[in-house]
DNA sequence: TAATATATATAGAAAAACTAAATATATATT
DNA sequence: AATATATATTTAGTTTTTCTATATATATTA
């Protein structure tokens, strides 16, 4: 039984910010830095890729958002992960799991030079 | 120096396509089926996403193919990696090695529930 | 006050990947 | 012999993913 859809770079994304709400409320800016700082400049994901997989978790119930004022007019989004998410996050980090165990097997197999 | 345009899956496959044909030319169906066999199922790549990565491969000299008659008109095309190719699977293999351990890292990473 | 950091949002484009089908040969089964 | 299945390449058309680039605005630091 196959993986899902094979979206993976999109599903990459989406389980690590289902990764990271899993602990604590976030909210977007701080998600991105997140990324950045742990991956040592390694996993950047732009606002014009995170927010749109941000908007599309909330679509699907997998978290909901709140509102902060912070300063006297600026208002940050938290988003918060919702048992849906949760849910949603164990196939995502199992379907990964699989997955580079595939890429791994297929980068070590040894292929035959002579058979045909 | 973070990863070039981050193509992930495309990406992948192009590896993978690259890692088999470093040890054997191998002709179009037989990539897929290994890719399908050794992977147990887990990482299967249609016709229809297979052949455009081995075209473009193929536009960027990383590959070129010959033509080999089987059987009376039945014709497969083998596809030979070149020094070009070579060059980008090296880069390739590290490209994915950083982005593995950084989404590792990420998954792993205990962030404080309450600093803010 | 100028520059930089914080923060959300979105239009538009590019790239990646899939579905589905067309086309055809070869082999195995009934 | 007929039918089904496996082998094999190709491509049209669509969907999904991702990025670039920008707009908008507040807060902080030099």
């Amino acid at each position: 039984m196959a993986i899902e859809r094979n979206n993976f770079k999109m599903g990459t994304v989406e389980m690590l910010v289902l990764s990271l709400l899993n602990q604590k409320d976030l909210y977007g800016y701080e998600i991105s830095l997140l990324f950045k700082n742990i991956s040592e400049e390694n996993f950047v994901v732009p606002e014009g890729s995170l927010y749109p997989v941000l908007y599309k978790l909330e679509d699907n119930h997998y978290i909901t958002s709140k509102e902060v004022r912070t300063g006297k007019r600026r208002i940050r989004k938290y988003y918060h992960i919702e048992d849906k998410g949760k849910i949603r996050l164990e196939i995502l980090l199992s379907d990964y799991k699989l997955i580079s165990e595939a890429i791994e097997k297929i980068l070590s197999a040894e292929i035959s030079k002579t058979e045909d």
